[in-house]
RNA sequence: GGGCAGGUACCAAAGUGGCCAAAUGGGGCGGGCUGUAAACCCGCUGCGGAGACGCUUCGGAGGUUCGAAUCCUUCCCUGCCCA
């Protein structure tokens, strides 16, 4: 029932960064094979954003290999630890959460994670189940386990120790507590991005203390934003959500660089690194146009969310627009009411009264710099009146936003 | 509790009585080039105004001054050192 070892592996090792140890999955592997068992994996995921973007798919999409292959994978989501409030955020310390919240949170993350995992063969878990149980006993036994000197050794805890920042004593606490998630659950491996390795490894240590195998550690990297430098986050808007429009998914990957575009493809394709790899050489020898093999990434990846007839339009879509320049064929209505009397009114005006930017002077602006078309032709006058009693006109604002305007007269 | 260093626009950071709506860099936006690439080039980036200019801003409040981001008082916040 499962595959050889060595196929395993190689799926497995796909876009890993490190796997600790290699030979330790693949004796483990080899067991589960031999014993028809399945591995248990597990993966950790804080409760507090439950908005998923494509950084997150990286992590995904790894278990969801393993589902592939036949092992179980555990999703956990870490609700303890936004009970308590975790704030290693720093800057404002984050309020701890409600169950209600907490709860509402897992919903929506089910929702966005089902895109991917198979909902099947899924398990998911909060590891407040067991955490939420321990005696305070139990609890320093725990931390008997581990030393201070060890903990520190974590990176970003030098950091701020050195830099004089805070480390608060439960933040210190927290990777013991993953730790403990892996004995509970009993995991065989544990994956998690390379911001995780160290509180990977600790449950290794913990697994070996409290009488169990030690999991194999799989971290995958950080996915890097649009920008192509600093890793995809909602807060540097850099990022492709994954509920976002088809069109927008599209859109965004297009924008992204050549370089990076590779790197999306190892990272949020199964396509085989050796194809890749071969397309990357294409393209320098100019084989193939660059532009053709992102079209078809940004496909992929469109269709990995809202399915191959929504990517296909999308695909058509983009093509239409900056290809052959012409209209999108959907475009956000505008309703303008105009006095039957004096049916017109000023461009600055209205570009502001509808919203589209936050002042006039920022109207004005992207009229001044030749931002601004009606009916396709550019209107830099920052005087110019539209005349109303053309019913139907469309407005474009840079080079991807498209209004059309429907006037209405009183 | 004592001592010290700080808080400036989206971020970083200069400015330490008028020439400051505030240098510079990043980010963002618009334009050019292009493959809606990236890189690069040009411009814009508090609000109102076509403009002249006016208004609101440099942690909060109050004060000194013809004039304050800059000086004084006080309060709040952050970090460091000592205890």
């Amino acid at each position: 029932m499962f595959k050889p070892v060595e196929e395993q592996m190689k799926l497995l090792k796909k876009g890993a960064v490190e796997i600790i140890q290699e030979e330790d999955l693949s004796r483990k592997l080899e067991r589960s094979r031999k014993e028809n068992q399945p591995l248990r994996v597990k993966a950790g995921f804080d409760p507090t954003a439950p908005d998923i973007h494509l950084g997150h798919t990286v992590l995904l999409r790894k278990m969801k290999h393993f589902q592939e292959l036949g092992h179980e994978v555990i999703f956990l989501i870490g609700d303890f630890t936004g009970l308590i409030g975790d704030p290693s955020g720093r800057s404002a310390t984050r309020p701890a959460m409600t169950r209600e919240e907490i709860n509402k949170n897992a919903e929506t993350y089910k929702q966005q994670v089902f895109k991917i995992l198979d909902p099947e063969k899924t398990i998911i878990d909060f590891n407040s189940r067991w955490l939420g149980q321990l005696t305070s006993f139990e609890i320093i036994k725990l931390t008997s386990k581990y030393t201070v000197a060890r903990i520190l050794e974590r990176d970003d805890f030098t950091k701020r120790f050195k830099a004089g920042l805070p480390i608060s004593v439960h933040e210190l606490l927290y990777p013991l507590m993953q730790a403990y998630d892996s004995v509970a659950l009993q995991a065989d491996v544990e994956l998690g991005g390379t911001d995780q390795t160290f509180n990977l490894l600790v449950g290794r240590e913990i697994q070996r203390e409290y009488g169990q195998e030690p999991q194999v550690v799989l971290t995958m990297p950080l996915l890097e934003g649009l920008d192509g430098v600093e890793k995809m986050s909602k807060s540097l808007d850099n990022y492709v959500g994954i509920n976002e429009p088809p069109q927008e998914i599209f859109g965004k990957l297009m924008s992204v660089s050549d370089q990076l575009m590779f790197r999306y493809y190892e990272l949020l394709t199964d396509v085989e690194t050796e194809q890749i790899e071969k397309w990357k050489k294409e393209a320098k020898e100019g084989q193939v146009n660059p532009r053709d093999l992102k079209a078809q990434l940004a496909r992929m990846i469109v269709a990995d969310f809202w399915g191959e007839e929504e990517a296909k339009k999308a695909a058509d879509e983009f093509d239409r627009i900056f290809k052959h320049k012409n209209l999108p064929s959907e475009m956000e209505e505008k309703l303008v009411e105009l006095s039957q009397r004096e049916p017109s009114v000023g461009l600055v005006d209205l570009i502001y009264n509808l919203g589209i930017v936050p002042s006039r002077g920022e109207a004005k602006r992207l009229i001044r710099q030749g931002g601004v078309y009606l009916d396709g032709q550019r209107i830099d006058d920052l005087e110019y009146q539209l005349d109303g009693s053309k019913p139907e006109q469309i407005l474009k604002i840079g080079k991807r936003k498209f209004y059309r305007l429907k006037f209405v007269l009183k």
